[in-house]
DNA sequence: GTCTATACTACGATAGAC
DNA sequence: GTCTATCGTAGTATAGAC
């Protein structure tokens, strides 16, 4: 569908970049990461990165916009299939709390790009709007299901974007958490026990919380 | 109740310094800020600040402490207060968004201190355990209220861990939430409106969410 | 497309005068 | 308790050879 190819027999330096650069910037920010730091650990000169990105600023938004396009597959996958509203939104939290489990490293860095405003060399402005334009683009269609919801009577008269940023803590931040959500949780956060337990107690509080009358938990699945 | 004065009259240095580095720090984060600029702010020489605090380290927790102190003493008077324990929790979450909006550098502090791992660069140890300590007690605290409501069969049978980290989403997160919440809001978050509608979103999601019988929203206050 | 070399700035921290 | 001066390091980014 796109002109340049994206598949790649073998991981290009691109790539690769990337990949140590995600690590790197998820654990530490944008601020305390050195571009020696990724060259070393990707395996070429500190000034190759710039042959492949035009500024630090550039490589943390390429960074953010494919976690985002990763969280984008899925999410799209799901609200676009069919289901009562509830059903629709259930599949919402589990494809999210999924897609952060799938690269552990999604969840620091997409908290980081929500709460921390432009700390960014104000130069990298194209990139920029790469990110916050697919951003809006879910933000908007995870507003119109519980709208929708809403309208239909499946849900409480909540806010939608109340309700969504209370879920986006739920799954975001808790994923987040480190090493105070592991000493909380009492265990680690992303083993497959505690990945599915999260997501039943989210679903259930989702439940109880947003819809009217009876709980449906006993429902199908 | 302490041997060294607490009450000044006129700003100290020290203040003085905490106070703007609690602006950087919230701001930019730990790396993110410079020690020029913290002495610049505060009408100071670089040098000036390590008479105050042994190293940028030291001065991080100091402020991440001071934060959580304020939070500590709203948080205890709450929880030594009478009522059942659901009306103790939602006097939690109110008390919690009074935390945040009082001094709104605190969401983003107190998110940071929590999700960000130790970036600290190691040596400052004997001010981290004053931190860590403070956190770990009000969590235990926290954790006790919810325990007990459900051992009482006040709340449903949740995790207090899990239900933890969910209200910390739903409060810490959503203010620390910046320009991506004031999008998504369609306005301010720290208004005095915002903060009303944002307490009553909390409090109702938690009593249909936590809550096993009837809704509760009708009661008193 | 990767390298070496370099420019320029800022960083945290220390020494020592006042 | 604040200052100036300085140290050593690391930061982003560029120039130009290969």
């Amino acid at each position: 569908m796109e002109l340049t190819k994206t598949r790649n027999a073998s991981p290009s330096s691109r790539e690769k970049i990337l990949d140590v650069a995600e690590a790197r910037f998820s654990q530490r920010g944008f601020a305390g990461v050195g571009l020696r730091q990724v060259a070393d650990a990707a395996g070429l000169g500190k000034s190759s990165l710039f042959h492949h990105f035009r500024s630090k600023a550039a490589l943390y938004l390429a960074v953010l916009d494919r976690v985002l396009e990763r969280i984008d597959a899925r999410l799209s996958t799901v609200l676009a299939g069919s289901g009562t509203h509830a059903e629709r939104l259930d599949r919402v939290v589990e494809s999210l709390v999924d897609a952060m489990v799938e690269h552990p490293t999604t969840p620091r860095l997409l908290l980081r790009a929500l709460f921390e405003d432009d700390d960014l060399p104000e130069d990298a402005m194209p990139e920029a709007e790469a990110f916050e334009a697919r951003l809006a683009s879910l933000v908007q269609r995870l507003q119109q299901l519980i709208q929708e919801g809403v309208a239909a009577g499946a849900f409480r008269a909540a806010s939608a974007a109340h309700t969504l940023q209370t879920l986006i803590g739920a799954v975001v931040y808790h994923f987040a958490s480190g090493e105070f959500g592991e000493g909380l949780m009492g265990g680690p956060l992303f083993s497959a026990e505690a990945v599915r337990r999260r997501k039943l107690e989210i679903v259930t509080f989702i439940h109880h919380g947003l819809l009217p009358g009876a709980p449906t938990e006993g429902e199908g699945s």
